[in-house]
This record gives C-alpha cells, sequence and structure tokens, in this order.
DNA sequence: TTTGTTTGTTAGGCTACGTAACATAATCAA
DNA sequence: TTGATTATGTTACGTAGCCTAACAAACAAA
C-alpha cells in the first residue's frame, strides 16, 4: 500500500485511549449501544459517558435508536457521526472503473460502475482518465450528511511500491497521468489482487482468518496474502507476484520472459492451448472460459480434460505458496477459481503435494477489488483520525 | 513455536506499564544508564525511580556500576537482576547437542557441546537421551546467583506444529521420549532452521531488518523467513518446509516422494550426483562439500561446474521464495551457502528470475542454532514474568 | 402499582503518570 | 579552594483517566 497525497499526523490526537478504542469498535463493527461497547472493551459505565461525550463533541458519533432488552431500559445503539467522513474508492480495472463513496464505518452512499472502452492490459492513459472523471463527478455530488472526505482509495492493475521499495518497472505512477488527486486528502494505492485478498478477510469466505492466501484466476493469475491479519506487501510490492516461481528440477524449463507465467495462467494463454488441441472430431471449440466450463460440467471429454489439466498446473503453484507460507487456507477467485470444477482438482492436487490446507472458492464476485480498497482506504483514514492504529 | 510444560499467566502482573518498559528495555539492551532509559522511553525521573523500585523489590534489576559524563553527576547503569533468572537453551542437532545456560538478557552463565556418536538423519532416541543428560547436567551445577530457572528452550531437526495445527507426520513429541522437563518450567520448541533464522536476526547479519527469509543449506535445505520481525511459523509449523514446491510447466517432472527435494539440495544428494558425473580423466573426486568448494576455488572445471549448477538450482529455490513474500534480503547460512562461490551465482540466478533482493551469507557459524532458539526462550521468559509483549 | 432489572449519571477515590523544585554529585574556571 | 555550571536522583504535589458505589431513570412483568 502507497499513501501519496496528504499525510496528516497519526496519533492520539486529544482523545482519551478509551474514546478511541469506542471510535475504533464502531469503526469496524458498524454499531453498537453503549452495554455492548462497555462489555466488549472492558470500559466502565460512566467511562463510556465521557468517551461518549468526547467522541460527540466533534461528531464523531451518533445515535440511531434504542433497543429494548428482556426487561430494564432500553439501551441507546450508537454510529459513526457525521464528521467522521466519507471515503471514495475506486477499482481501476482493465474492464470497468468501479466506485463507491461510503462512510468510514463502510454504509454505501454512492456507488457507479463505469465499463471502457476496451480492455486494458496494463494500467494507461485511459483508465486514468476514467478514474478522473469518476472521481470528479462523485465528489461533485457530495451531499452535506456524508462530511468531510478523508481519503480516495484506488485499487490498481499494478505492482505498488512503498516510498522504500524498488519503484521502477512500476506502473503505479501512470495512475496521475490524468489523475490530480486534491491536495489535502491521503490518496491510497494497493494492487487490486491484494484488494481482492482483503476483501475476502474483511466481507468474505476468509473472515476471521489471521493467515490465509487468495489466488485470482482470471486475465492473469495473481495473490494476495494476508499473514497475522495484515497484507503482506513485501520489500518490492511484489509479494505474490508469482511470475518468477521455478522449479529447481527443470531450470531448463524456465520460461524466457519471466513474467510469462501469469499469463501462461491465465484466461487467455488458457484458451489458446484448449482451442489448439481441441479434437477435431468433437464439436465447435469454447471461446471462452465461461464455454469452456459449461462444456465440462455438460461432460465434454475434452473440455473436462482441458480443465483438469489447467487445475492441477494451478494446484502446483498453490502447492508452492503452501510449501512456503503454509497459511492454513487459500480462497481462490476470478472468473475460472469460483467454479467447483477447478476447485476440487486444484484441491486434490495441492493437498497430494503438500501440507493440510483448506482450499475454498470466493463468493464476492465482481466487487471484491473495490470492497477491499474501501477496506483499506477506511482503515487508513480511521488511523488518521484518531490513530492508535492496531499495529 | 510450541510451548510445552507450565504456562503461566501472560500480562500485567501487578508492575505498573512503565515498568514492564524499562524490564524489556533492559530485556532487550543488556544494560542501561536511567538517563538512558527515560530518554529512549520518554519517562520522567521521578517515574524512573519509581520503577526502577519496583523492579528492585523483586530483584528483577540490579545497579552495576556509574557512568561519568562530561560534566555533572555520575549516571547509575542498571542490567537485569538475579531474580529475573536464567534459561537453558540446547541445539538438538544432528551430530551435536549445543547448550547455552543464560540470563534473560543473554549473557553466557555456562556452555557445554556434546558430539553425537553418529550423524541422526531424523529426530530420535539418541538425540532426546543427549538432551535429557545434558540439561540435567547443566541443571545440577546451577549456581545460586543464576536465580530461577524461567524457561528451557530446544532447537529440532523437525517440523514443530503449534497447538491447533496439524501435528500428524510430525517427529516433535520424540524429544520427550528420553527427556522429561521439570513440571514447573515452561519448554519452548522450534525448528531448528527457524532457530538459526531467529539468530541472523537478533545477532547476524539481519539485525535490524523487519523482512527477511534465510536459507540454509546442509544436509538437507531449509528456510525460515521473518516477517514484520516475527518468525513466521505457518499452520501446520510448516512454513520455510520448502520440501512442496513444485513448478507448473513440468508437472510431470514432481518427485514421487515429496519430500525428496530436501535432499536433492542437500550435501549427500549432491556429493552422489558430483562423483555420478565427475571425468574419469580428471583427479579423485571430492568425498564432501568442503573438497568441493576447495576444488572449485582452485580452479578445478569440474568441480566449478557442479557449484554452479548446484547454486543455479539453489538461486532457482530462492527465486519462488522471492516471488511469494519478496522480503528485501535473503540470508545463506549452512556449510554451502556461507561459500563466496555460492553466494555469487546464487545472487545471479535469483536477481536474474525475480525481484531486487539482497542476498548476503551468514556470518553466525555453527552457534547460530543455539542463539536463535535462545532468543526465544528468552522472550518466552519475558513474556511469562512481566507481559506485555510486543504482539 | 409494585417489583425487579437494566441503563445512564453523579460523586468520589485511586493510580500512574507528569512538572516543579530541591538535594546531590560531578567538572571546570578562576 | 571556591563558586559556577551541569547532570542525576528524590520529594512534593497536581492531574488525567480510569474505577466503584450509589443513585436516578426507564422499562417489563407480576
Amino acid at each position: 500500500m502507497k499513501v501519496a497525497g496528504a499525510s496528516g499526523q497519526i496519533g492520539r490526537n486529544g482523545f482519551t485511549s478509551s474514546a478511541r478504542a469506542v471510535f475504533r469498535m464502531l469503526f469496524s463493527q458498524g454499531q453498537a449501544t453503549r452495554p455492548q461497547l462497555c462489555d466488549a472493551l472492558s470500559l466502565s459505565r460512566p467511562t463510556m459517558s465521557s468517551s461518549m461525550a468526547e467522541l460527540d463533541r466533534f461528531g464523531y458519533v451518533e445515535k440511531i435508536g434504542e433497543i429494548q432488552g428482556a426487561v430494564g431500559r432500553k439501551a441507546a445503539m450508537y454510529r459513526l457521526g457525521e464528521n467522521a467522513g466519507h471515503i471514495i474508492s475506486v477499482d481501476a480495472g482493465s474492464t470497468h472503473v468501479r466506485l463507491r463513496v461510503s462512510t468510514l464505518d463502510r454504509r454505501l452512499l454512492h456507488h457507479r460502475t463505469y465499463r471502457l472502452s476496451s480492455s486494458q492490459r496494463y494500467l494507461g492513459d485511459e483508465i486514468s482518465a476514467a478514474v478522473a472523471e469518476e472521481i470528479q463527478a462523485a465528489r461533485d455530488l457530495t451531499e452535506k450528511t456524508w462530511g468531510p472526505l478523508r481519503a480516495i482509495g484506488i485499487a490498481l492493475p499494478s505492482r505498488v511500491v512503498n516510498d522504500d521499495g524498488d519503484a521502477r518497472m512500476t506502473r503505479q505512477e501512470q495512475i496521475f497521468s490524468h489523475f490530480t488527486p486534491p491536495s489535502e486528502v491521503p490518496v491510497v494505492l494497493e494492487n487490486n489482487v491484494n484488494c481482492a485478498a482483503i476483501a475476502e478477510h474483511s466481507h468474505g469466505i476468509a473472515k476471521g482468518r489471521q493467515d490465509f492466501a487468495y489466488v485470482q484466476i482470471g486475465l492473469k493469475i495473481g495473490m494476495g496474502i494476508v499473514l497475522r491479519g495484515q497484507l503482506l506487501q513485501g520489500r518490492n510490492g511484489a509479494a505474490g507476484e508469482i511470475s518468477h516461481i521455478a522449479f529447481p528440477f527443470a531450470p531448463n524449463a524456465l520460461p524466457s520472459n519471466a513474467a510469462e507465467l501469469e499469463y501462461y495462467l491465465g484466461s487467455e494463454a488458457l484458451m489458446a492451448r484448449v482451442q489448439q488441441s481441441w479434437p477435431a472430431n468433437a464439436a465447435a471449440p469454447p471461446q471462452d472460459t465461461t464455454q469452456l466450463l459449461t462444456l465440462a460440467e455438460g461432460g465434454s471429454e475434452a473440455a473436462n480434460a482441458a480443465v483438469e489439466r489447467h487445475a492441477r498446473d494451478i494446484g502446483a503453484v498453490v502447492a508452492t505458496c503452501i510449501s512456503i507460507v503454509d497459511p492454513g487456507l487459500v480462497v481462490l477467485g476470478g472468473g475460472i477459481g469460483t467454479s467447483p470444477l477447478i476447485l476440487s482438482h486444484v484441491r486434490d492436487t495441492a493437498n497430494r503435494l503438500s501440507y493440510p490446507t483448506e482450499i475454498k472458492s470466493s463468493t464476492l464476485g465482481a466487487e471484491a477489488t473495490v470492497l477491499g480498497i474501501e477496506q483499506l482506504a477506511a482503515e487508513h483514514a480511521c488511523n488518521l483520525l484518531i490513530g492508535d492504529s492496531v499495529e
């Protein structure tokens, strides 16, 4: 994750630590009653009173109702208030630009999907221009109940490097070719596959898991790794960039272009191989992966063989990952990764080659990436606002 | 890391948080004056006074002298006191059992190396018996200035699994076949390669680095990964168990026995290959890796070819690791890993295949593993004693 | 209406820090 | 030697941020 633009001071901003804890709880839980917060944070009711008063003075919390228990007085329900503000999250994808405006506690205020005129293999001018336009449009219709804009998050189809890493050979700066972020708002950048992994952690099938790996199998194959609840970035932002996996028994089989593996296991190369080796006496070959999977489910032997072969290759990559980080859970995502056929073959291969590991399919769909960058941008905004980050 | 035996309560043991901070500082720094501690921990002098008094009441600190600055009154120098106690650390290796007795701040009190009668490929009875004997001997000569025994740490040539992982197929329990730990002392277990990695972090060439990978090339090849300053364990204690790395381009080349890779890149298999392919017209083939390296340095073409081939294989493994975790630094250890010849070839291969990464040789030598388990056992003891662990 | 229960506030105390001021112990310049 | 200066450590005291105890308020059930 890289943060550009306004940085602001992190840390104890005059709030008591209990007030910060309450804010953080509402940030992560969305809403809660005072007694719930007291229990969860082990705070006394008087302390809760003063914490709420503190946060309320800044408009950082608001009461949204009351809840009646079995007996006794009603409990007041709270959530983050207007002045906690909002964030804009953008998935700058290869075919779509998806945008969400949401509160820090991820309540959706506005959303929009813009389809690019053509599929972009790399981050370039068209994506940057579309992002600039969509963000401007969203900012123009800002309603005053949204409060201040706290952060802009953008998920990029590119490696994203921290300031101390090696930023050469990255296209991350391309996003700013047509998009100039407002100077007072921090911009959070992260790779799109990493964002999808984060979404699996916060909203998806990996919820509550400390460690897991996410493998996205789409146009390219990519991996996002979450360890101890945090995204693994890598020194060069290259953690999970599995293009360079190598096998010492077969050094001569190394692809000449080191990045080739990403595409070899992607949908285009797969379909090219399928079409080339499609039996002449069979029906017309499938045109895309959806058709391939339909044929396979329908019982086509050729399709099943192709799917199985592909799944085994992916299983070998997954086994390699397990061998190195042993995450305990691997989530498969992307167009092909969510297919049950693929899942079972990957599972078989990986568990045969490696240590016992749960392997599951993602259930989040196309929104995963935006949800992930939204989570990261919200966390960043929260840290700037009240500090005391979990780290 | 697995902890067996007495567990004790972690957490705030009646000490103020500043007292705990002071203890932790002396734990990590070894010794410091009051003003140094005040500066480092941002505490006032009165608070330092009361913290020291608190710790002194339990004998957890002791004054060891005074230091005179340019002008002004002398500053009192402190370190951990007798009652902080001591730990016993054991490297239960395949050829030696190395034992260190040290204070929590790693001052060496006693040490001993016992050579096993034969090289043990697996953790078994002989190692367990030797460990039992050495630990008993060390405990027998305990001097009363050592204070109480706080922990026993043992580095094992085996996978080590947490309680929630899958403990089948591990030999870790073998260590207890002839060794019964005293019931009141916690026993810390960790894999020996992971221990060596820890040692690189606390004493060696990776000091001060948050992220790095350590690759040990000896009888077997093994990897230990440190991320955000902490050892990566893996769900099954299998992080860095690179036996199952696979390459999707060559699925048929997968070894039938999945653990084979560890030995393929180890010294025995290497020497077998070298001897088999040694040119008939050349001088006698080398008998071990030391001879091989000497020949290579002396200019032998056959030796150089073998070394280079081996280093390239290792470089491919290193590149795979970099592709997945992108650690920014890889440290090579073990008998072969510290050779400059190997280093340069591994460096070339890895950096050609993967992202820019520093690759260095370990400088710690045979003591690395004991030093690592000592570090882990000391940290565990420190956590039990005063809590507030960094996590 | 009464009774018991839960929620929120008020009053008051305690603890772990801080600052201010002083006591102590050293160097340095005259 | 004798102050002047400076750094260290202690004493006195204030304060923030939590707590418990007690009470007031708001509810359901008897």
